[in-house]
DNA sequence: AGAACAGAGG
């Protein structure tokens, strides 16, 4: 690179303007510059200009400062440079600029506005934003530029990105002439804060206005449908831009694509999709999305692997559609491999990865992942902290959902619900009632989702009166209206506290069509507290809904065998195969060393699976030394009792814990996941171990964790 | 010289 040599004579007393292109550097800006000052020159507007487009790296931060400063120091900068400069510092030095030259007492005119708007949109939390564009407002009320459509629209924009959507429809509607651009910043408005049905109702209003919409409107009210999942407006627009005949654009195709995969219409989507001669990036992406939506994961990884490039997005669609359907193994291994691929993953990434491990539940994917965000700098976005602390509460180790959870200085209401939720799934309801008690006194108002969190808590620790309290509660002191889920948890809290006829008046008496979930929570009860008349009821209630509902069978079924009537029994299997439906397998894993090992019931795939039965023979016959007898309730073939008792010693979360145990030593953990709830022998085959071995073992089943530490179990037998 | 759009999450 050319060094300036800067010798005083040669500086002529013009400065050539090639000569300031040069410095390509801070230092050699800064001594040009000093020269200009000190042959008393005043910097002219080509000069200042110059200064602020020199080629510097634009992400070198104190080239922008020093521009800032030249531009602070220059008594009246010509607006266009003021415009320049606001775009080249970023919203918050902008913002700053702004100020100053406002209180240096600089005539602004109508270009200085939305440059000044657009940075005020874009300012970070507490920037000051939304105070920028208040004042901005009355600044032009008072200069009269009321009727600059520039300005008014830069406005709407202000305002809207700011969230104050009413202010933003309050300018809008006294605009004197609304163009396209004006109609489409409220549209995006509307869509921006989240309330689409606005933005639709808006559209409508456009449609019998004097402004044809463009591909943008388009784009952007197919969106709203899509994330909606409003098909038939979707369908409406769709129509409604092949009869106006506008151009189908690159962008408005994948708009239209996108509408169609949100709203679960993979068939149509797939048409237009075919259509397009050469897929790019969003719409491939958009199909990503649709099919891993529907469950159709494989024909979604199809379409991605076809990709020839592959941006964030797109990765980040397919992580996520691996996470939500239940692969989360698959979902890490994309993460790596994208990772491999070169391309940086964002915060959402994230949310997703995080996801996935939560599913896993294991600790120690868990704990590099966590290492991973520590070392990438997302520690400090709420949103990832939140998903920590579900994540380590699934993976079953509350103290570092705990340590989460403290160390964030600005909690949200979804912070404290997914600490209040995790501490419901551990057992721990006196804790959850205590942190709920502890949000409010922060001045904290509790959501649906909290109460759902909070019922679970009183439901997964027996806080009968509590909870009841909890739900009468909800409408007049937490305004909120209780919705299926919340019935659910009700319905949950009595058949745990055995008053099963009280959850199916319940049931009966709400204001929603009751769902299998919730007539599963009666069932489950009616097994654990045996109620053959009600479990029937229950059952066939399920079965109404969802004739494949393998769970309603074997619940049933087991109903049916712990009271002896082996007939009914037989009825149940003899129609369960008649329909073709079989019970899901039993399935435990345990991480050992950061390795996952997977059980199935009786499962003798392990290459120490010699090993792991002599193990469990060993365990069993130091349990029956103190009084455990396999209790065999809940096996659904009917066998001779003594196989009964060998199926039920082969369950899967058995085998692993035969191997846990020989991999571990006494005053340890043993973590276990199980895809089934715990059966009834299981659960007390863990809680003697617990005691006999001196070990703790968390064990998460499909509803919750259960923790055993000296022959107890932290859910005291409510599950 | 100045104003808008589609795909990942919530």
């Amino acid at each position: 690179m050319e060094t300036l040599t800067l010798n005083p004579i040669s500086i002529p007393p013009i400065i050539p303007s090639h000569l300031l292109s040069s410095a390509t550097t801070i230092p050699q800006l800064k001594q040009i510059h000093a020269r200009i000052l000190r042959s008393g020159l005043d910097l002219t507007p080509s000069l200042l200009s110059r200064l602020l487009s020199l080629p510097l790296n634009p992400a070198a931060a104190p080239s922008l400062d020093y521009a800032l400063s030249v531009l602070l120091r220059t008594p009246h900068p010509p607006s266009r440079l003021r415009c320049r400069a606001f775009r080249l510092l970023g919203p918050r030095r902008a913002i700053a600029a702004y100020a100053r030259l406002r209180q240096d007492g600089v005539d602004f005119d109508r270009f200085d506005f939305p440059p000044l708007l657009r940075a005020a949109a874009r300012a970070g939390e507490g920037e000051g934003g939304e105070a920028v564009v208040r004042e901005t407002h009355g600044f032009v009320l008072k200069t009269g530029f009321v009727a600059d459509p520039f300005v008014l629209t830069a406005l709407v924009r202000g305002y809207a990105a700011r969230g104050c959507v009413s202010d933003a429809r309050a300018v809008f509607d006294r605009m004197p002439e609304r163009d396209v651009v004006a109609w489409g910043v409220m549209l995006d408005g509307w869509c921006q804060s989240g309330c689409y049905s606005d933005a639709l109702q808006l559209f409508e209003e456009m449609k019998s206005s004097d402004v044809a919409p463009d591909q943008v409107i388009l784009a952007t009210v197919l969106s709203a449908c899509g994330r909606t999942g409003n098909l038939s407006s979707g369908k409406a627009i769709h129509s409604y831009i092949l009869e106006s005949g506008i151009a189908m654009d690159a962008h408005l195709q994948s708009s239209l694509i996108n509408m169609y995969s949100n709203c679960g219409s993979m068939d149509i989507a797939r048409k237009l999709f075919d259509e397009i001669p050469v897929k790019d990036l969003v719409a491939s992406t958009a199909m990503v999305f649709g099919y891993a939506k529907i469950g159709e994961i494989e024909t979604a990884r199809a379409i991605f692997d076809e990709m020839p490039e592959k941006d964030l997005v797109c990765w980040s669609a397919m992580i996520s559609g691996y996470s939500e359907s239940d692969k989360p193994g698959e979902a890490l291994k994309l993460f790596n491999e994208m990772q491999a691929s070169g391309v940086r993953p964002d915060k959402i990434t994230m949310l997703s990865v995080i996801s996935a491990c939560a599913h896993l539940g294991a600790i120690d994917q868990a704990k590099w992942i966590h290492v991973f965000i520590d070392k990438n700098m997302f520690h400090d976005v709420l949103m990832v902290r939140n998903a920590l602390i579900d994540m380590y509460s699934k993976c079953g180790n509350l103290a570092s959902a705990w340590r989460v959870f403290e160390g964030t200085p600005q909690k949200n209401v979804i912070t404290w619900t997914s600490m209040i939720t995790g501490l419901a799934m551990h057992g721990d309801g006196t804790s959850a009632l205590a942190l709920f008690e502890r949000m409010k006194a922060e001045g904290v108002e509790p959501n649906g989702v909290t109460l759902v969190g909070l019922l679970y808590a009183c439901s997964h620790t027996g806080l009968v009166a509590e909870g009841r309290q909890v739900f009468e509660s909800m409408v007049h002191e937490y305004k909120v209206e209780p919705k299926l889920e919340h019935y659910g948890c009700m319905v949950d809290l009595l058949c745990r506290a055995k008053l099963l006829r009280e959850a199916f008046e319940l049931i009966e008496s709400m204001p929603f069509h009751p769902n299998v979930i919730i007539w599963g929570s009666l069932l489950g009860g009616c097994r654990v507290h045996m109620d053959v008349e009600l479990g029937e009821i229950a059952a066939k209630r399920i079965l109404e809904l969802d004739p494949d509902h393998d769970g309603a069978y074997v619940l049933l079924s087991n109903i049916y065998a712990k009271a002896n009537k082996w007939d009914e029994v037989g009825r149940v299997r003899r129609l369960m195969k008649s329909r073709g439906v079989s019970k899901e397998k039993g399935c435990s894993w345990i991480e050992i060393n950061g390795n996952v090992h997977e059980f199935l019931m009786g499962d003798e795939s392990h290459p120490k699976s010699k090993e792991i039965y002599g193990k469990l023979e060993e365990i069993i016959q130091e349990l029956v030394l103190v009084g455990y007898s396999p209790d065999t309730g809940s096996v659904l073939v009917d066998l001779e009792e003594e196989e009964k008792k060998e199926a039920v010693l082969l369950h899967s979360e058995k085998l692993a814990l035969s191997f846990g145990l020989i991999n571990s030593t006494r005053g340890s953990c043993i973590r276990i996941a199980k895809n089934l709830r715990v059966c009834e022998d299981c659960h007390s085959f863990m809680e003697f171990v617990s005691k006999v071995f001196d070990i703790e073992i968390v064990l998460r089943d499909r509803t919750r964790f259960h923790h055993y530490k000296n022959g107890v179990c932290s859910c005291k037998g409510f599950w």
